[in-house]
DNA sequence: GGTTATATTGATCAAGTGATCAATAACCAT
DNA sequence: ATGGTTATTGATCACTTGATCAATATAACC
């Protein structure tokens, strides 16, 4: 019994709901046009009719998902009362940290994501450049850290912190994915503290 | 034209390694019943002999990935001949880095599985232990050096700075896989040096 | 050389996939 | 109303996948 019912754009956005409501519960792998049409009520003809290809739909999604999910030590102003350089870093890496329990789902799909960008030329440049702009947001936190004692942290580069601060974070997410329960934020962030407390002459 | 060619276990071990040459060149997704059995010369029917399923191929593979590829730490004795203990740590933690890159296409794979772990509880299980078996090899070091000058490294547990160092490596190992160009050895190394130089005061 | 055991094949099945498309119902303008 | 436009359907095709299995070629044994 066809016909139409909602003849606006409501229509994309519904089954783009629907795609990732299909994804948050059972993965990518599960993302399939029926599956997709079935949760948003449709046909499975219909989103094709929307998205050219199953492709489209999901180069959407992702676009989707890193608008409204990879924030990256977003808002500075959030950071701005903190004087310290040191304990700004601290808290701005706290911050997503902290996330990504929460999160849990969209981190899980992201490495998805991933997987599907080997076959993916697009997916794959997408994901690689939202890594690259979540390290760069951390270098002014870092410049201003190397700046403020260059004595110090002589033979660190802004760049080459901001890119080990990158990885503490998504070495967390992978973490959190694949053993959510023994997770546990103060001991991560108590461990990252306890690494850069370890006097250098041992260490060199 | 069936007839047997090498009755002994040389099939089972071809049939391997042709699943990692195409796993190694087209990732985890392209390993399928057929493709392996082409890359192996043999027919589709001959995988499910020697592996009751797809499922247990890949079993078989990671077992085989994990055991050839991930040498965590090894061979101390190469180690021994520094004296000292912060040295030695950070000798084991580059040597491992540098392998990362060399060893790409096994340390991409490796997360392939790590993403199907998340489905797949068998696989999930090795993964885990593989990496509980990693962490723990680098406790010698860090036991030795916290117990160097235990004054000096007060608060801090040999378990802790293991987990550090793994950690380390693990952050790298997912900056290579994500993104290979921009990653760089010498950089990473520099900037953790750097790292544990730094005063806790400034981190804390 | 005949017999038996087994490794090997290739055809085949069922399930699931992306994608296409003619048919059709709902809406809008006239 | 009436016709035209468009959203929507569901049947359908081609293809890939994992898996099964009877048939069979080869080797080993006596």
């Amino acid at each position: 019994m066809p016909g139409r019912r909602a003849p606006e754009e409501e229509r994309r956005e519904a089954i783009l709901r629907a795609a990732f409501a299909v994804a948050a519960r059972e993965r990518l792998g599960a993302v399939t046009a029926r599956a997709v049409a079935a949760e948003a009520g449709v046909s499975a003809g219909l989103v094709f009719f929307y998205f050219e290809s199953v492709d489209g739909l999901l180069v959407e999604l992702l676009d989707w998902l890193l608008a409204h999910t990879i924030v990256a030590a977003d808002s500075p102003d959030r950071l701005s009362h903190i004087a310290d350089p040191g304990a700004r870093m601290m808290l701005a890496i706290r911050r997503d940290v902290e996330w990504l329990p929460v999160q849990r789902e969209r981190v899980e799909l992201f490495f998805d994501y991933w997987v599907l960008g080997t076959r993916h030329p697009g997916i794959r440049r997408k994901i690689r450049s939202a890594l690259t702009r979540y390290r760069d947001a951390f270098q002014p936190l870092a410049r201003a850290l190397v700046d403020s004692d260059p004595e110090r942290y002589g033979g660190m580069t802004a760049e080459g912190l901001a890119s080990v601060a990158a990885g503490f974070v998504e070495g967390c997410a992978l973490q959190v994915v694949m053993d959510p329960a023994q997770f546990d934020v103060e001991r991560s962030m108590a461990t990252l503290a306890a690494l850069v407390r370890a006097p250098a002459s041992s260490l060199a």
